[in-house]
DNA sequence: ACCGGACCGGACCGAATTAGTCCAATTTTT
DNA sequence: AAAAATTGGACTAATTCGGTCCGGTCCGGT
């Protein structure tokens, strides 16, 4: 398991249709159910969470829609969870709510869990939706900045857009 | 959110406990509820589980108990979800279930989220049970580079210290 | 000024998952 | 043989998730 739940997935689906629209145009809930496939209520109910965290703005009335509030290399994948499903807390001890744990005083492996849990989140605050946008090409995973690293793929990505930052899940010192 | 479920988090804590008892003086139900405030029943459940997916090994009879079915060095955080919640799936679509994702056709971002599934995934098998024991520790995880995985060579990270292979995710303070 | 398209903010419900419990059977030690 | 301990499965309650619906508000076009 240890899934995010399809409010988040179809999220990203949404985010990405919308920016592949362009910032200019704003995109309506209609037109986007009807090229995703989604329920109609469903992407007004999840458009509506991300306007409200700020990751879209909307226009109303008459022509309206959502537009992304930045552009897709400004917005993590990690903010997208953020707003539809609560900050990212592997266990409820890391949450920001009370946490009635029975054993949180004498526990021992809540330090731990902080750390993997900053881990992922870093992670995927390192992933953009501008990334999520060209499945084929970018570069996720992980690896350190080892210049004796061989290098695979440079011939396959295409040439546009300058070339995105890693997914780096820790920092190190 | 993006949590683990709490029996999958009593299953880590337990097993910590397992192994600072030591590998020759097996752990009984009882006994581990106690010192860890979890409720009995939930402890034998999660202990039966661990123990039929192979990560503990039952003594039964009196003076029974579990063990650890290897070092604590050799036992992944990944596994203990894959364990207790099921194989790592952050979507639908990444399961072994058959998904009837009605957009997963023409999904956009499928092949995206199995790469940050990979990196996730390739963090918490590098998470060792033994790294949970200790509060502090050197290195918490790294993530491999996948081989699949193509990328380009510009970290645009500032590498300080001697660049390494793998790169960590935390580490001690 | 009006009307219709589009968003806004909820409440709401059924279903699935999770958390937690209990009991009978089996096995091993004493 | 008896006691101690695990095993396996069924079972219930509570929470969360997925999905829907409605009245209201705002805006643009006629």
């Amino acid at each position: 398991m240890l899934r995010i739940t399809k409010v988040t997935d179809y999220g990203i689906v949404l985010l990405t249709r919308i920016a592949q629209a362009g910032r200019d145009r704003p995109a309506n809930a209609r037109d986007l159910s009807r090229v995703t496939h989604l329920p109609l209520p469903m992407v007004g109910k999840i458009l509506k969470a991300l306007a409200r965290a700020g990751l879209l703005v909307s226009h109303r009335g008459a022509k309206g829609g959502y537009s992304l509030a930045r552009g897709p290399e400004a917005i993590s994948v990690a903010e997208v969870i953020g707003a539809l499903e609560g900050p990212i807390a592997l266990t409820e001890c890391l949450g920001e709510a009370p946490s009635n744990c029975s054993v949180e005083s004498c526990c021992p492996v809540k330090v731990s869990w902080k750390r993997i849990n900053g881990a992922i989140q870093r992670a995927l605050d390192s992933v953009m939706l501008s990334e999520m946008l060209q499945p084929a090409f970018e570069r996720v995973a992980v690896a350190s900045p080892d210049p004796a690293d061989p290098r695979t793929g440079l011939g396959e990505r295409p040439a546009e857009g300058p070339p995105e930052r890693e997914m780096e899940i820790i920092e190190s010192r």
